[in-house]
RNA sequence: GGAGGUGUGGCCGAGUGGUUUAAGGCAGCAGUCUUGAAAACUGCCGUAGGGGUGACUCUACCGUGAGUUCGAAUCUCACCGCCUCCGCCA
């Protein structure tokens, strides 16, 4: 949410800059509402305050024993009146709330403006792109050869979009995120985390899920109740990453200064309804219903948070360098970064088979924009409470991982070499490859 | 699921219808004293918002939401969290 201070000030330069992430403010419907709040509040406040000296009143006539009848006759139209005014006012304030909930983050200087992906810039690459001498497969392929993916049990078990994962993947898949999670926690310096996978309205608000894009979430309630036709709110909705429940962590909070930052990492699966890709990445483990990411999340003094943003990729990145992954580093334009991010920079990591760069991870700096959805504050030295920053990054998304390690780490029999700071996590393995007879 | 208890500022804690402007304490900040620090003493010290160029002023907020009342931290109802016990359960 944006400060609706700056709204009131400095409207045009505001909705200039929103305009360059696809964005169009409501201007007219705002000046329209702000205009009326602003006469509707001064009068409310006003028959309050007057309410409130009356009150007075009776009280200390009625200490003093006298008589009161006519003064209460007085205030009882006043009581009336005040209704509808309040009534009116707090009808005003929500129509401007639900504006404002629906406002996405300013960008900040150094984004390049663009409207879509093709105008993202690239800052740099790493690795060596993987020289085959056969032709690539693709991780389906790859898996489904070894006998280890299995999107047929999946889709009977669930449908489409999920996917089932055996032996030597499947824990292939356990070993990268243990490796992550190691990583962070020993040399990074993040505090591991253990968060719900299920939240409630407020945590999602807070982090800019809700209330605009309800239909990318899964909900759920206990006992098969239905929420559609009698109107109630569901009782949890299922996180589409962990930014949620880490974020979370400081809403409604006043953190002290001298905790801060707070760095939280969390391996969790993530669950998304994928509305609006119909057809699209519908082969492989590239987008599901369901995937397993370690997510990083920072919460630190406004001062420092693109300090910050920097640390977070270079955290993320040094998961793709000890895999030994070849990667490139973009920095998303306006008209391409997502709804809470100032800055967000996105890592794509090489796949052979469809000789691209795919995304792996997304590391966003949201400055106050949730923390003031959430109430999120330090106290300054001054002792006086301050919107927090805060900022996110995958760290990286488990099931890209596996699928950057099947195509670039494959050999010409159709088996897989296990990358070398996994084999620790693998009893030793080296090689996944078909069993014997199989 | 059943029974009982409980929720007040950053923290602890008093407050059962009317000068409550939420007592008191802790923590914090400033000062006096001191070579310096501590102690002691003195003062300041909640959040959000409105109006005003400004000194200032007004409003709301005691878990959340409704209600009763001229007036609610205080009374009523619902919900949520936490604690204790019983049942069930991994």
């Amino acid at each position: 949410m944006l400060d609706i201070q700056l709204l009131r000030t400095d409207l045009n330069q505001v909705t200039r800059k929103l305009n360059t992430r696809n964005y169009h403010f409501p201007v007219d419907r705002f000046n329209h509402l702000e205009a009326r709040r602003k006469k509707i509040q001064t009068q409310t406040q006003e028959l309050q305050a007057r309410r409130n000296t009356a009150s007075k009143q009776i009280g200390l006539a009625k200490s003093k024993g006298e008589d009161t009848s006519a003064i209460l006759t007085e205030v009882a139209q006043l009581g009336d009146e005040l209704k509808q005014f309040q009534d009116n006012l707090e009808q005003i304030q929500s129509e401007l709330q639900k504006i404002m909930l629906d406002v996405p983050n300013l960008p900040h200087n150094s984004v390049p403006e663009g409207t879509g992906e093709e105008d993202n810039q690239e800052i740099r690459r790493w690795g060596k792109i993987p020289a085959f001498e056969f032709e690539a497969k693709d991780h389906v392929a790859i898996g489904e050869g070894l006998n280890l993916l299995d999107f047929e049990s999946a889709a009977k078990l669930s449908g489409a979009r999920f996917s089932l994962m055996k032996d030597g993947l499947a824990r292939l898949h356990r070993a990268i995120a243990q490796f992550m999670l190691d990583t962070h926690i020993q040399e990074h310096g993040y505090t591991e985390t253990y968060t719900p996978y299920l939240v409630n309205r407020d945590s999602l608000q807070g982090t800019g899920q809700l209330p605009k894009f309800e239909e990318d979430l899964f909900v759920v309630n206990a006992g098969g109740k239905t929420f559609t036709e009698n109107n109630q709110t569901p009782d949890y909705y299922l996180i589409p990453t962990a930014e949620v429940s880490l974020t979370n962590i400081v809403r409604n909070e006043i953190v002290a200064l001298k905790s801060l930052p707070l760095k939280f990492v969390a391996h969790t699966p993530c669950f998304r309804s994928e509305a609006g890709s119909y057809g699209k990445d519908t082969r492989g483990l590239i987008r599901q219903h369901q995937f397993d990411k370690v997510e990083l999340v920072h919460i630190v003094h406004p001062d420092e948070s693109y300090t910050a943003l920097e640390e977070l990729i270079s955290n993320a990145e040094k998961i793709l360098q000890e895999l030994d992954l070849p990667y490139r580093v973009m920095t998303l334009c306006t008209g391409d970064m997502g709804f809470s991010a100032a800055k967000t920079y996105d890592i794509e990591v090489w796949l052979p088979a469809q000789k691209t760069y795919r995304e792996i991870s997304s590391c966003s700096n949201c400055e106050s924009f949730q923390a003031r959805r959430m109430q999120a504050r330090f106290r300054n030295k001054n002792g006086k409470p301050e919107l927090l920053h805060t900022l996110n990054g995958s760290g990286l998304a488990v099931g890209r991982t596996l699928v950057a390690i099947l195509e670039n780490y494959q050999n010409a029999d159709g088996s897989v070499t296990v990358p070398e700071r996994l084999r620790p996590y693998m009893n030793g393995l080296d090689q996944l490859r078909i069993a014997g007879g199989q």
